[in-house]
DNA sequence: CATAAATTTGCGTGGCGCGCAACTTTTACT
DNA sequence: AGTAAAAGTTGCGCGCCACGCAAATTTATG
């Protein structure tokens, strides 16, 4: 029974990840291909040689699956985080691990945004993507802990910065949904993060805004 | 058919206006008093004098009815923000419409904690939450572009400058509901908001982060 | 008041999530 | 290796839910 994350797995804990990734990537592949509402269980099921009922018992819904890659890609990012030198600052070790972690898969194919888009602002999907990126929050919020010193006074200034860089990246996501993709991702995360560790100013600063700096 | 917002609404409005907010109400009131689990459409529509078919012409789930309050809210923080003074700088402007909005309300009753923490917390819930807060977002991102000034050029700050608002307010909110209630919401979110304004520095700052103090 | 427009409602359908109780596979221990 | 326990899978059944549709009812308009 014992739970040593180190260990090299046994079978039931390989099976059990591979039967786990083999449906979430099963469901976002069908749902990309006949539309999110035309995908039953059952077909994400079957698709995987499973019964319905244990697709249930991994994931409590398909949406759910679908998502399923957005909390997993966060793992990724703690490890980079990890691995970032002491030496380098709190801010600039998160938002490092953060970009690497997304440039490692690459600018997100412009070709699927169509599909991406109709696929996350479908209600019952936009939930579970929103519910995945709250998991993300606090996966990184822990880790940010980890590497400033774990202490109640840090706490909610770690969940606080957490919550601001998953702002930058929601939004620059948003943002490429929106516009086609025509605005590389990368890009705009790299520039909202900046602007978000430079504080308010800079953003009312640098674009033509009503009242003038000062 | 004429949709002026200014007219004094027909009858056809106010009695709609109403029994949405009745619908909503009851979720609420039925969710903390049995439960989430243990309310059902039927439950709500009934105490409502209405058929469950039309609650879903007016919700598409109970989670949404429940949740339905955190964008109404959104409706009056916009109103707030169109009253702050011209000469006002966009940030102190938003931040003090946002608090002036939560403020009226008081601060949430602290007996209410461990019902408005299950109740959130209960997967279904969660992602309705989430979708509503995002609604927020939105509705936020609009009104501060509409006080800055149209223009694509700042429709991306507009997005940022409300997504670390609300991440302001959620953390804060988060952390009244983790913390039983003890350490007091607005005052937080006071804090969060001028931390966020403050960029990263003030994150990383006070705190015993990398060298510890003691 | 008559007629058009909007809203409510009942009904039917397809689907879902999960508790439960076998049944099968993996693990742990001698 | 052999066996018992632990963990995972599956079929079944139940209650519930969202929504399309079309008929009935309510409100608006000239």
């Amino acid at each position: 029974m014992t739970t040593d994350p180190v260990a090299p797995l046994g079978l039931r804990e390989r099976k059990k990840r591979a039967a786990r990734r083999a449906m979430s990537e099963a469901a976002l592949k069908l749902a990309a291909e006949k539309g999110v509402e035309q995908v039953r269980v059952e077909d994400i099921a079957s698709a995987v040689g499973v019964s319905p009922r244990t697709f249930n018992n991994y994931f409590s819904s398909k949406e759910e699956a679908i998502c399923s890659f957005v909390v997993e890609r966060q793992e990724r990012v703690r490890e980079a985080l990890r691995e970032r030198p002491p030496g380098e600052s709190l801010w600039e070790a998160v938002t490092t691990a953060t970009l690497e972690t997304y440039r490692r898969e690459g600018e997100p194919n412009r070709d699927s945004v169509k599909i991406a888009r109709s696929m996350i602002l479908h209600p019952a999907v936009h939930g579970e993507f929103l519910k995945a990126h709250a998991t993300v929050e606090r996966v990184l919020a822990e880790a940010i802990l980890e590497r400033a010193g774990a202490g109640t006074e840090n706490a909610l200034n770690a969940r606080l910065m957490a919550a601001i860089v998953e702002s930058a990246v929601k939004t620059a996501f948003f943002n490429w949904l929106t516009n086609d993709g025509a605005e590389p991702f990368l890009e705009t995360v790299e520039v909202l993060l900046r602007e978000a560790s430079a504080g308010v100013p800079s953003l009312t600063g640098p674009g033509p805004v009503k009242s003038p700096k000062k």
